[in-house]
DNA sequence: GCTTGAACCTGTAGTTACTACAGGTGCCAT
DNA sequence: ATGGCACCTGTAGTAACTACAGGTTCAAGC
C-alpha cells in the first residue's frame, strides 16, 4: 500500500509501458481500474506500478497475456485451492525451465561467434542449432504458448 | 543440406507452428519461398525445419520476429562485418542475460511458493517482486523489446 | 481410368496485442 | 484569464498471427 499517486503519464514513463497500452490493459481487465479525479483522470499507486512493470516483464519473456493473467492470480491466491496452485506452478516452472536452457544455448553461440570474429572474415554460425531439439524433444513441448498455435489435424 | 522433402503440411506437423502461419513468414520474407511442384506445392526441406523451429522458439522466447530476422541473418554473415556482427551480438547477449535472470527469479518465487503449499491455505505469494526492479534499473533497459514500446514525449 | 476425400493453393477477413490519431476536456504555471 | 501540456474516449491501423472460402492437386482405392 504505497501512498505516492501518479497520473497515467508518470506511470508510462516509470515502467516503460505506452499510455495506450496501459489503458488497453485496463479495458482487458489485466489491469484493475484505478480511482480517478473529479475531472476523470486515473490516480495510479504503487501496487499499480508493480503489477504493471510485472506484465511488462512477462511481456518480453514471451509470456502471452493468458499466461501472465493466471501467474497475477496467485499474488493473493484468489480462492484457490492448494492444488491449484501446485498445478499451475508446476506447469509454469517447466516452461520457464525450457525458456532459460533455450536462452543459455542462444548466449553461447553468440557469445562464441563474437569470440571468434577478429577481422578475418565472419565465421560461420550454428545459431540454427541453438534453438532445434531432437524429434523427441520436439514432441514433447510442456506447457504451451498459445502464441504459437498448433497446426490444425484436418 | 539434407534429403527429406516435406510438404507444408508435415512440416507443421514436425515445427508446431500453423499452415497459415508458415506462409505468413514467407510473405514477411522471414522464411525463404521453398521449390514447388508442378502443382503450385510448397516443398521444404531439412533446412527450412530448422529454420522455421528457431523462428518459433525465438518468438516463445518474447523476440520479436524483427530481432529474430537480425540473428537469422548471422547464419553466413550474410555480407555482414566483424564489427557489425559483434555490435549485434553484443547487444542480443545483454538482452539474452536479463531474460535469464528475470525467469530464474520467477522460477524461483513459483518453486517457494509451490514447497510451502501444503494444505493449511494458500500462502502470500511475492510474485510482483520477481519481476520489478529498483528505479535506477527500470531506466537503463540495454536493448529494447520493440514488442512493448516507449511511451510517447508530448 | 475414375472417384473421393484429404491436402494444398490464394485471397480475404478476423483476433490478439498493441499503437496512433482525432477531437474534446482537465490541469497548472504564468 | 490564458496557454500549453496532459488527460479523456473512441476509432482506426499495425504486428503477428489465425480462420475461412472457394478452388486445385494428390494419391489411395476400386
Amino acid at each position: 500500500m504505497g501512498d505516492r499517486r501518479y497520473p497515467i503519464g508518470v506511470l508510462s514513463r516509470e515502467t516503460g509501458v505506452n499510455i495506450e497500452t496501459i489503458r488497453y490493459y485496463e479495458r482487458i481487465g489485466v489491469m484493475p481500474a484505478p480511482p480517478r479525479t473529479e475531472g476523470r483522470q486515473r490516480v495510479y499507486d504503487e501496487d499499480h506500478l508493480k503489477r504493471l512493470t510485472f506484465i511488462r516483464r512477462g511481456r518480453e519473456l514471451g509470456f502471452t497475456l493468458d499466461q501472465i493473467r493466471d501467474l497475477l492470480g496467485l499474488v493473493r491466491g484468489h480462492g484457490l485451492t492448494c492444488a491449484e496452485v501446485k498445478a499451475m506452478t508446476v506447469g509454469h516452472v517447466a516452461d520457464i525451465r525450457r525458456k532459460v536452457k533455450d536462452l543459455k544455448r542462444l548466449e553461447r553461440v553468440l557469445g562464441d561467434l563474437a569470440a571468434q570474429c577478429h577481422g578475418k572474415g565472419v565465421p560461420d554460425c550454428p545459431i540454427l542449432d541453438a534453438l532445434s531439439a531432437t524429434p523427441g524433444a520436439m514432441a514433447s513441448r510442456g506447457m504451451g504458448n498459445g502464441a504459437i498455435a498448433k497446426s490444425r489435424r484436418r
